[in-house]
Formats: structure tokens, sequence, C-alpha cells
DNA sequence: AAATTAAATTAGATTAGCCTAATTTTACTT
DNA sequence: AAGTAAAATTAGGCTAATCTAATTTAATTT
């Protein structure tokens, strides 16, 4: 139906949207996609041809309603193969993205809800960023960043705003998982440094950028 | 890695090779491929210079050791996925195929081998194809077909030779299901049709055609 | 062996997606 | 409002994989 890379442009069009605002720039998308400006523009040419996007010469971009379904059932489709890789293949929350990648471009509508199925109708993916039901529905989230707490404030970890397996690995090695609940103890003026109390055990410090990808709740 | 392309055409040479012989001629492979003779010619010297298969002007084609490894990966990963969709998502077996066909291309050798894993290392796909194992070994299968069965002879159904949706979809309306023990009652001169008992208990009578599409054991 | 037919290759184009270099458009300063 | 910097586009090319038309090579028939 699309191509890989039109499916690709589409979900970083959705992401940039998401964002950074209601049009995206061709030089954000070249960035995103790892490719010079002027195969964006190219590109966008063909998408808009085929009314997937709207798209103003030197004006920038927009989905249109077609190719936002489209961006959003990719993105259901990446993050029900995430669940897959993780609760039944055995991976690790850190190793599953670049194989989603790879997965979400196969897709028909009914393999996607028997995986959607099999898997028993998963909400969040392994980071616990939502999945799009099958009308292409995403379930709006008010979690807030944890850097925005105040001391004596608590909530459920539920998301990250920084997937790298860099960042992912340091909060395993920290003991600091999904559904956690998490209560900001004290916050040090002079670095910047939050003290956590972790499932109302275990208290341990963390910098600034590290609150900055943890979401709660 | 390699592109699904080349992956495909890997697989065309080597089933060809399996069924035609040694050397596998550029017409053969058009006629799989579903392309003009001229883009196998360019193709498989691309291919040659990837020391993919060994390809001498006009003489033909076959696989080199690595194009035979990676041929068989990429088999082995078709059948894995196919017992996947079957087994776990609920697929029937005459409807697999073309998703299996994308999902083949998508393999590292982790991933294959935890879906082989988690499938609970499967011996065959649901068409009864034989699964190679991770080292790429295939299981030199005895089966013969059904048609070459004389009166009073039986076996048990292990595999088919035609995979079409048409046959399967055949298969199952005449109740005839892998791992059935199959028993030629008679066979009728005339027509060659074939009288069976199936399961030891009902009997029907199938076309020579049919019977060219059974595998017994 | 010559002639014919069939198979394979070469030559020259096309499309998607990318590139660099040059140019144009937009935005930002002064 | 003019000048500069930044962003975007046009122009022209490249590669993988395909095509058609023309030619060459191999196989088969007389």
């Amino acid at each position: 139906m699309h191509s890989f890379t039109e499916e690709n442009y589409l979900k970083a069009i959705y992401k940039l949207q998401e964002t950074n605002g209601e049009v995206v720039a061709t030089s954000a998308l070249a960035q995103v996609m790892e490719v010079h400006a002027p195969s964006v523009t190219d590109m966008l040419k063909r998408m808009a041809g085929k009314k997937l996007v709207t798209y103003q010469k030197s004006k920038g971009v927009k989905l249109t309603e077609r190719g936002r379904q489209v961006a959003v059932g990719i993105i259901r489709n990446h993050r029900l193969w995430e669940v897959f890789l993780v609760d039944k293949l055995g991976y690790k929350w850190d190793e599953v993205h670049d194989l989603a990648e790879q997965l979400e471009h196969i897709h028909t509508e009914d393999l996607t809800n028997k995986l959607d199925k099999f898997l028993g109708f998963p909400k969040a993916d392994p980071h616990g960023d939502p999945i799009p039901d099958a009308n292409g529905v995403l379930p709006k989230s008010k979690a807030v960043l944890l850097s925005t707490l105040k001391v004596g404030e608590e909530g459920m970890f539920t998301g990250v705003t920084d997937h790298t397996p860099a960042f992912l690995n340091y909060l395993d090695k920290a003991g600091i998982s999904l559904g956690n609940n998490i209560k900001v103890k004290a916050i040090e003026e002079f670095d910047q440094t939050y003290t956590l109390q972790i499932k109302s055990n275990k208290e341990i410090i963390i910098s600034n950028k590290v609150a900055n990808g943890i979401l709660v709740n």
C-alpha cells in the first residue's frame, strides 16, 4: 500500500505535530528522518500527490486525515509488536525499538487486531506509551514530568520521555520500574538533584536529566 | 543486510535448485519472481558481485554456500512465522502465506531463535513443511506423493505439494487434515480417482490432481 | 551443417528515494 | 527598509530494481 519510507515520514510528521505544533518544517523532518532537506521536499511532493499530507511550498506540512489514520495505525502496530517482543519473546524494554521499527510496517487491519487480541488488548507498550485503539483513538495522558513535582508530592511511574537504551538501562540499574510509586523527598537547589522514595522503601538520588525522562501520574 | 528483493531471489533459486536440479535458468527464475528475463540477468550480476551466487553468462546460476545459508535462514524464518500466525494468532493454514512472505524478511539471528523457542521448537510449519534448524540443516523427508501408493497401502498425511489456498480449502472441506492416517482402498483405472479411508472411519473419493498434492509417510 | 526457434543478454528508459551545489524564499537584524 | 542569515527549493545526478526493444548465444530441427 504505502512504502516503508512513506510510512516512516508519516510517523515522523505525526510525532512532530504532537510535540512541536500543527505545522512541520522541512528541516525538522530532515533531522528526524536523517536525510538532507531536498530529499524531504521531494518526498513531501510525492506524498501530497497521494493526499497523505497537505504541503505548501516553503510553508511546511500537515497530515491529512488519511495521513493521520495511517500514522496512528503504524504507531499502534509498533507498540503492539513491542509488547509482543517483551511479553512473549522475553526481550528487555531497551532492546525492542529497532525490531519494532521493522515489524510496524507489516500490517493488515486483521493482523494488527489479532495481535492485539493475542496480547490481551494491552493499553500501553513496555515503555508506558499508550497504544491507540482499533479506531485510531489515542487516550490522552495526563502524566507529568517527575521534574515538575514539588517536595512531598508523589505519583506512579507510567512512562518515559527518553527512549534510548542508555536511559532505560540506567533506570533498570537504579531499580526504577514502570508502575512504581515515586515520592519526591527532597530537591537540592544547588545541583538540581532529586531524592526519591521508590515503592515506599528504598531512597535514591537522581539528576535533573533523569527526572526529565520520567513521567508520573 | 540484504534487500527484500535479494532475499526473495535467493529463496527462489534455492527452491528451484531443490526441485529442478543444481543449475537454475534465467527464464525459470523470471517466471517464479514474476519479472522479465532482463531484470533477472541484471539481478544475478549484482548478486554474483556480492558472492551470493555463482553466475556464468548464459549458463544459469547456483547459490554459493553463503547464498544457501541466507536462503535457508529466510525459509526457517518464514515457516516459524507461519506457525506463529496459526498457533498463536488463530489464522487458518490457507491464510498465512502472504503475511509470512513479509515477516520472513525481518530476521536477526536472535529474533528467529527467540521465536523458535517461544513456539516450542516446532519441526514443521502448518502445511507440514520442515523447519530448518538454527544451523541451517533441513531434515530430509522421505514422504511420498499419495498418488504413488498402491491399493491397500497407507501412510500418514504429513505435507502438501500444492500450497494454494484453493487446494488447502478443498482439503478442509473434504475433512483431510495433517496427521490423519490415509489408506488407499481403491484406484479407479478409468479416471484415476482414488477411494481413501481417512482415520479408519470415513471413506472419500479424490481426483488424481488431489492425490498429487498430498504427501504421506 | 544450415536454418530455425528459443533463451539470454545488451542497450537504453523509468521510478523511488536519496545526494550535492546553486538558487530562491522567508525571517531576522540593524 | 535594506541587508544578512537561515530555511527551502530547484537543478542535475546516482543506485536498485524494474521495463521494452534489439541483439546475441545456445539448442533443436531439418
